[in-house]
RNA sequence: GGGCGCUUAGCUCAGCGGGAGAGCACUGCCUUCACACGGCAGGGGUCACUGGUUCAAUCCCAGUAGCGCCCA
């Protein structure tokens, strides 16, 4: 039993990197499929391999450590599966930066050593985030740590990919499509953010030919009207009704294109005429296909105009706007330009501004899978907590649209069909295809464009666990139990984990989803690098540690409401740390010597703040398993702050000095026992919060422990028997109300904390008497007085302060104290805040529909209060009578 | 345009039908033998606004204003 001794301030860094080398390379993180417990299972978000630890990944990562610290200390097999994400476009960026930077390009390189150079990046800078995750405590099995681009889980796209193809969900399209002239690939609709812009409205002259008139279109992007196969108005809209039919002639390029009617368009927007450009816009594109027009794409792949763009061939899409708004106004066709808000689409991995685009590309047909998917929520198979995401979720799957899921990159799942160059067929196939497997022919060649990055993680909380085998894993650990994620990736990842689990394990992915807030700073602005208001986690965790860092988040995790995290905050619960240790300190000082072994704890004699501490001890676990069960973090951490700080810390450790100091050996055993047991406790109820700085105090307890680390040690529950120790804890608030109201006293009067006093209590009760007497030792030394008196109807001086505490009346003679000046005012201070709650009382209790037709309790309840603070303020008004007789 | 959320002490936020809470900040006293990253005491709020339901509304309902987010 070698007691540490303890330094007077937490110094959590080398605190932190022993204990987590200690777990990790004892295997206290692994889990296996086959051990006894309740399987409980949650699969990591997996950050991207490219990413560092953000805020967000702090957040996300510490809300599933305190689940699976906590799930595992109660008795669950817990598997929290780690691992990280390809990320196609943002890995590849990173790559072609560097090649770029030594003056070459991925073409330079050829695919297959461009895609060894990314696994060459990726085994070198890749994934530091891990390590990172390691900082920050997370209990993941590192063990089974997977990537969405190894074996297994490439095993697992193709077979995904094949049997959706084979069940005809997967097929090929000529559309548009959201382009990104920059990363040069296709993107899907949800991987598009669209930003309210500032532009413009420009009006153009076209002339109707035949004719000595114009129509004037209204377009916010001129420079597509390159690419115009006819122009539009509604067919009901009488200004235009004789010239539908006739033909305009397209200004710049000199086309021949048509005036047609169709109800898309609006009448009040603009002139009423709108240009139609089937090939760049996602309405006309309807258009187009409603009236067989022709389809003119005018841009190349990186946004230049091509070949049919005429003189502006090779310019860059913006600066062709701005020529041909020049060019048209030179010839007299731009009628005016209006300022004009719109909502401008941007890739979300480099911000450009996507272009519609068409071109072939392969689809989901996600219909049928999304009506799993909504049925799985609606009928309550997975819990969406809270549930109010669950209607974006609904609504999103309700209205969702065919999944485009190829991208034009190299870095991915490249996607396993082959095109015959003899019979032109399509060979799908899980193993790599040598022949066409329509004709035979040999000469065939793999589609270049690879999957969607989130078409491999909408696979990852099956793929990681061996599917498409059947392991003993899957059986063990799917459905999981939960998912904690940010509502960001509700669309991108949880709706689609939704469909692929349904559909090919048959069963939802998890059981519940627990979406949690953003994390942003102190003004509530989003955390950008381009703000310059990034507060960088491992910045944090260096100068506050890692708990403090953990229990910051934790308290701030309120649902439905996003965190602003101030950096103030987080030094308050580094104090929080300290003031933890600090008591620990306190304790194992006071506690050599002392083997829990040796006691005979159904033999001891409880003091009424032994009883008072287990009875708030039992109470703060019962708050706490109740709120981690319901994802109420903040609530757990308030209990476990509150617990700790202001009820352990500030009223037990202070009450039990005595006992420790100066008690008969028996109570001092007992005050030693109950210190050691209650600490000891609070220490595993903090652990999933604060896991370093917990381990290393319970290591530091005395007693042999049942296991080698408090991760593994038995979360507290609630219990029966200390359920039983309600009546002497509040018969200890009685005694703490009398050292508050002495304390008072003493504030007012401004006497010094070392200053000792004398003090009378008259009791109403002989069992306020007799706790009183029993508790007479404590009420000296924390009210610190020299003499106590305590009996029923006592002498007291006519000089005196009064203070109340139920039926006890606390008399505090004055004498050389203070003058009477200040007691009065005091008092009556004191009976103005007693007036405006009998006021609120007894205004209640006249009121007659309130006595008839509230509940009986609540009517006795507010008959009681209205007695007590009735009998107080006459107290107080008779001391002030006799204050004021003295002046 | 559609949807969701927020508005409570100076700041950041809990609470959400029966006496307005926390942390930080603030004021006073205190280097009390665990902790000044501390202790004790204290000040501070027509719970955005307007109506309604109710014996009772910060809490439920409707509307208004401001702010934020998502979708089109």
């Amino acid at each position: 039993m070698a007691e540490r001794e303890l330094a007077k301030v937490y110094e959590p860094k080398a605190v932190e990197e022993t204990w987590y080398r200690e777990w990790e390379s004892k295997g206290y993180f692994h889990a296996e499929a086959a051990s006894g417990g309740q399987p409980y299972s949650i699969v990591i978000p997996p950050p991207n391999v490219t990413g560092a630890l953000h805020m967000g990944h702090a957040l996300n990562n510490t809300l599933q450590d305190i689940l699976c610290r906590w799930k595992r200390m109660s008795g669950c097999n817990v598997l929290w599966m780690p691992g990280t994400d390809h990320a196609g476009i943002a890995t590849q960026n990173v790559v072609e930066r560097q090649l770029a930077a030594q003056g070459t390009d991925r073409h330079n390189l050829g695919r297959e050593a461009f895609i060894e150079r990314v696994w060459q990046w990726k085994a070198e800078s890749g994934g530091q985030i891990i390590g990172q995750l390691k900082r920050l405590g997370a209990s993941c099995d590192w063990e089974r740590e997977r990537f969405t681009m190894d074996e297994g889980l490439s095993r697992a796209v193709r077979e995904v990919f094949v049997s959706l193809y084979e069940q005809g969900l997967i097929y090929r399209d000529n559309r548009l499509i959201n382009w990104c002239p920059r990363c040069h690939t296709a993107l899907s609709d949800i991987e598009v953010e669209h930003e309210e812009k500032a532009g413009h409205l420009w009006h153009l002259r076209y002339p109707v030919i035949g004719t000595d008139r114009h129509l004037v279109v209204a377009t916010t992007r001129p420079e597509t009207m390159l690419g115009d196969t006819a122009v539009a108005v509604h067919p009901e809209d009488e200004r235009y009704a004789d010239l539908v039919g006739k033909m305009v002639l397209l200004p710049l390029v000199n086309r021949e294109i048509p005036i047609i009617a169709d109800e898309y368009v609006d009448r009040e927007f603009g002139t009423g005429v709108v240009k139609i450009t089937p090939a760049h816009d996602f309405n006309d594109f309807e258009v187009g296909r409603r009236h067989g027009l022709e389809l003119v794409n005018v841009f190349d792949e990186s946004g230049f105009i091509n070949e049919n763009g005429g003189p502006y061939r090779g310019t860059e899409r913006f600066a062709a706007r701005k020529r041909i708004v020049e060019d048209l106004d030179a010839q007299g066709l731009l009628a005016k330009i209006d300022d004009h808000n719109l909502a401008l689409g941007g890739c979300y991995r480099c911000k450009t501004v996507v272009e519609p685009y068409l071109s072939l590309q392969w689809y989901v047909k996600v219909g049928p899978l999304a009506d799993q998917a909504l049925a799985a929520v609606k009928d309550g198979r997975t819990r969406i907590v809270p549930q109010q995401w669950e209607n974006t979720y609904f609504d999103w799957l309700e209205n969702i649209k065919d999944w485009c899921i190829s991208r034009q990159i190299w870095w991915g799942h490249r996607i396993p069909a082959w095109y015959c160059a003899d019979c032109e067929g399509i060979t799908v196939s899980r193993a790599d295809a040598a022949a066409c497997s329509h004709c035979g022919s040999a000469n065939i060649s793999q589609e270049t464009d690879v999957l969607d990055t989130w078409f491999s993680s909408a696979l990852w909380p099956f793929s990681t666990m061996g599917w498409p085998d059947r392991t003993p894993e899957l059986k063990t650990f799917y459905p999981t139990a939960c998912l904690v994620t940010g509502f960001d990736i509700l669309f991108f990842w949880v709706a689609r984990m939704m469909m692929m689990g349904l559909h090919f394990m048959g069963d939802v992915p998890f059981r519940e989803v627990y979406i949690h807030a953003l994390v942003r700073d102190a003004q509530g602005q989003k955390m950008s690098k381009s703000k310059g208001n990034v507060i960088d986690p491992l910045t944090v965790i260096d100068a506050y540690g890692t708990d403090a860092f953990r229990f910051t988040l934790a308290a701030f995790a309120a649902q439905g409401r996003d965190i602003k995290l101030a950096e103030e905050r987080i030094a308050g619960y580094r104090n929080f740390a300290n003031k933890l240790w600090n008591a620990a300190r306190f304790a194992l000082m006071n506690l050599e010597g002392f083997d829990p072994a040796t006691v005979d704890a159904g033999g001891l004699v409880y003091s009424n703040a032994d009883r008072w501490i287990l009875y708030r001890l039992n109470e703060a676990a019962r708050e706490v398993n109740a709120s981690l069960a319901e994802y109420l973090y903040n609530d757990a951490a308030s209990t476990l702050y509150r617990f700790t700080w202001s009820e352990f810390c500030d009223w037990y450790i202070e009450l039990v000095k005595d006992d420790l100091y100066r008690g008969e050996p028996e109570r001092r055993l007992t005050a030693r026992y109950i210190l050691w047991q209650v600490l000891e406790e609070l220490l595993r109820m903090l652990h999933p919060f604060m896991p370093f700085i917990t381990e290393e105090i319970w290591q530091a307890l005395p007693g042999e422990k049942e296991c080698p680390s408090i991760m593994q040690a038995p979360y507290p529950q609630p219990s029966s028997e200390r359920d039983a120790f309600r009546a002497g804890a509040n018969e200890m608030e009685l005694v703490m109300e009398v050292i508050r109201g002495i304390r008072n006293i003493r504030g007012e009067m401004e006497v010094a904390p070392s200053r000792e006093i004398a003090a009378i209590l008259d009791c109403g009760s002989a069992e306020s008497l007799n706790l009183l007497k029993q508790n007479e030792v404590y009420i000296m030394s924390l009210a610190r007085l020299s003499d106590l008196a305590i009996g029923q109807g006592v002498d007291r001086p006519n000089d005196a302060s009064l203070q109340v505490a139920r039926d006890v009346e606390i008399i505090v003679p004055l004498k050389g104290l203070v003058d009477v000046e200040e007691e009065e005012k005091r008092l009556l201070k004191e009976i103005a805040k007693i007036e405006k709650e009998i006021e609120l009382f007894s205004k209640k209790l006249e009121n007659p529909s309130f006595v008839d037709r509230a509940p009986a309790e609540i009517v006795v309840k507010e008959r009681e209060k209205l007695a007590e603070v009735t009998s107080k303020k006459r107290v107080l008004e008779e001391s002030l009578e006799k204050i004021r007789r003295l002046k």
